[in-house]
DNA sequence: TCCACACTTGACATATTTGACAAGTCAAGG
DNA sequence: CCTTGACTTGTCAAATATGTCAAGTGTGGA
């Protein structure tokens, strides 16, 4: 509920994406791989570091190759804000 | 783990929104209204009919000012795939 | 019939994501 | 040193989301 600004729900969302993907054991390169259809691994430097702002499709391309539920990846209520 | 289709997780999402906006008695004026910044009712149209993609911010103001949360909003898992 | 309301659809400009490639940083190891 | 691996950062083109306006559809009420 807490209203987060753009800059720093992308931060929050691509710091849980890294968080996810670290556990799993996965590099960036090893998900982009995974990922269905084309794509790069600038794109999960980009959206891990809240630099973009990934669409739907996208958000649920990494949450299936990390084997998570979008719902999970995206359950950002319990998430310390520093930012 | 389904792996859907794009089109198809788009309309599973439309209609989630479009569900979750009606049980609250809103319409698609009344939800653009509420959205943080600028909000037309066409794109609350196009979302909930799955015609485009939408953006990590765009669900996020939808689910804010739907008063739920990303993670319900997203909760895909035990839809009806009868699209 | 006319009007208002809710929603859909088309077109358009602008901004941004995506995808692709090249180059740069940085750390660990040979 | 030098190389390799993991990641970051820049640029670019193409596709598309967003924001805006205008017009169209369908429904229900005055």
């Amino acid at each position: 509920m807490s209203s987060v600004e753009k800059s720093d729900l992308l931060k929050i969302v691509g710091k849980k994406i890294q968080e996810t993907r670290e556990s799993k054991g996965f590099t960036q390169v090893d998900l982009a791989g995974k990922i269905i259809g084309e794509f790069d691994t600038t794109n999960v430097s980009r959206i891990e570091s809240g630099r973009t702002n990934p669409t739907l499709y996208t958000l649920y391309r990494i949450a299936e190759a990390l084997e998570v539920s979008l719902s999970e990846l995206l359950n950002i209520e319990d998430c310390e804000t520093e930012i």
